[in-house]
RNA sequence: CGCGGGGUAGAGCAGCCCGGCAGCUCGUCAGGCUCAUAACCUGAAGGUCGACCGUUCAAAUCGGUCCCCCGCAACCA
């Protein structure tokens, strides 16, 4: 038995959850639902990162104190997860004690080894943002009021790291995916790595977590929040439970942070003496049309109408199924209902339609028995037999979108099957064999439900439920002949285009 | 010359590393079937594989030059 920690970043709380937030949740979700189908022990971490600027900013303007500020948009995410049949293992918030104490924990430790010091930080300083720009930020000219800055701070030595890294990721193919993401951390390492600042005055940003060995200051929000991933597992209070989960199978996450958990990670886990997370793979940003989607553009669209209007199980779908691997990907209505319909409506519940209704007319709704298979009947057995191997080898992977394309193969691989073998006529002059086509071919659809499983916990729950095949292996032969066919309505009815 | 990715049928993509009939899904058109959710199946049309030059018996694939798109360029999250 194998054992699969995955992570989502955890969420900054300064505004209501939003479809890329979906996204990488329920990635880490399918991941791990089909680890835990191959038998693998599985653990989901998710959460919410909660201190920094912009939360106490949020907070202060909405008359809040930063912690009810939180606690308010704390339930969004819960619920949405919970809309989306999302089932993490443990859900942590950085203001959480456990949490708090972890980072407090690592900072000392850093500190005593050695890689921490304090200087003098000197930046391009917007006054209008308070805080302080990149210089290409500053050359953007979108920001005013902007004069130089110094300020004493704390600095986590990470270029001491920095070649370690390198000789890293160089040793380690599969630590940064996909591959393009790998390139471009190696062409950013190219350039000599800065230390990282690692506090803020509280007398400028005080919603933080204070260092243990300077009182004047709070913890910069990255490297308290990266932590979570080992302060979610039990790191320094639970050594059991961490020694069993650490590293990280995956962190998900977004190509827009990538540097963080590539280097700020990394290094900090080098100070820290743990290793680093097995992988690292950074999706990409769904489009609205053609626009990258954006807050301030008011075209966010808003996961939560989508269920209401055609079910979780096909949002979850379509979002698994439209993402490229590593590549942006669109979202209109009209995709998702094309997608909807030609998959999910016309191929795979139809096809539940058609194999049901044959054995309700010719065998009275008793799944009939497999008698010997002719050479046709084997080229779909061959091809079900083997779909999870090839299904696994695409979700080791990360290509859900493959693996789900693998699936509907098999689907479409039978409604040929079915149209080409014609049970219903066969049926009129030979009952045995008509009922070995439509064995075959039930048989083939209760392996693809098995497998979209991950992807569609509820709707495959119905068709296993219907075939009387719960809690089945996607291997050849399990469907049970005999058992009586449950009625039922069309699984994903067809979505007609109107107005 | 900062680093990197890409330009393949109307759309979205695979193939490129390891040259050898240009493939998949959707869309379009024509047939078929009539078990099924106007679904399903078969077939067809549609591509100078960004441009040019080179290597080779053979180039989407290898090398070179150019054009065009996109990502990264950290310490806001």
């Amino acid at each position: 038995m194998n054992k699969f920690y995955v992570t989502t970043p955890i969420y900054y709380v300064n505004d209501k959850p939003h479809i890329g937030h979906a996204y990488t949740t329920i990635l880490a979700d399918v991941l791990t639902r089909f680890h835990r189908g191959l038998g693998d022990e599985t653990f989901f971490l998710t959460g919410l990162d909660e201190h920094g600027q912009k939360v106490q900013q949020a907070a202060l303007a909405r008359g809040f104190s930063e912690q009810a500020h939180c606690d308010d948009l704390a339930p969004r995410f819960t619920e949405l997860w919970k809309k989306l049949g999302i089932g993490y293992s443990d859900f942590i918030r950085t203001t959480e004690p456990r949490h708090v104490k972890v980072v407090q924990y690592v900072l000392q430790k850093v500190y005593d080894a050695g890689d921490m010091y304090a200087d003098e930080y000197e930046g391009w300083y917007s006054v209008a943002e308070e805080r302080f720009i990149t210089e290409t930020e500053k050359d953007s000219g979108q920001f005013r009021d902007v004069k130089k800055l110094k300020e004493r701070n704390w600095f986590f030595k990470m270029s001491k790291y920095q070649q370690r890294l390198i000789d890293y990721i160089n040793d380690h193919p599969g630590f940064i995916a996909p591959e393009h993401r790998r390139n471009e951390m190696l062409g950013f390492l190219k350039q000599p790595l800065g230390d990282l600042c690692i506090s803020r005055p509280k007398a400028r940003m005080s919603w933080g977590i204070e260092l243990p060995f300077d009182k004047e200051y709070v913890t910069y929000v990255w490297f308290d929040a990266l932590l979570n991933y080992i302060s979610g597992v039990g790191y320094v209070s639970d050594e059991a439970t961490f020694k069993k989960w650490w590293p990280a199978s995956v962190h998900l996450l977004g190509k827009d942070i990538l540097t963080t958990h590539s280097v700020y990670w990394s290094t900090m886990l080098f100070s820290l003496g743990l290793p680093l997370p097995e992988k690292i793979f950074a999706h990409g940003w769904w489009l609205i049309g053609e626009t990258k989607m954006s807050k301030s553009l008011g075209n966010v669209v808003n996961p939560l109408d989508l269920i209401d209007c055609y079910g979780v199980d096909s949002v979850r779908y379509f979002l698994m199924r439209e993402m490229m691997l590593g590549q942006d990907a669109h979202f209109t209505p009209e995709l998702f209902i094309k997608r909807y319909n030609s998959d999910l409506a016309n191929d795979f519940g139809n096809l539940l339609n058609r194999v049901s209704g044959l054995i309700g007319k010719y065998f009275e709704k008793n799944i009939p028995s497999q008698g010997s298979l002719t050479s046709d009947d084997r080229v779909v057995e061959v091809l079900a037999c083997d779909l999870h191997v090839r299904v696994k080898a695409y979700i080791d992977d990360l290509s859900v979108q493959e693996a789900i394309e693998e699936v509907l193969k098999l689907v479409r691989l039978v409604n040929g099957y079915l149209e080409k073998q014609a049970p219903w006529k066969v049926a009129k002059t030979d009952l045995a064999r008509a009922g070995t086509i439509l064995y075959v071919a039930t048989e083939s659809l209760r392996i693809a439900a098995v497998l979209l499983s991950a992807v569609m916990p509820e709707k495959t729950k119905t068709v296993l439920d219907i075939l009387g095949a719960q809690n089945t292996q996607p291997l050849w032969g399990q469907l049970t002949s005999g058992v009586t066919l449950k009625t039922h309505d069309a699984l994903f009815p067809r979505i007609e285009e109107e107005k």
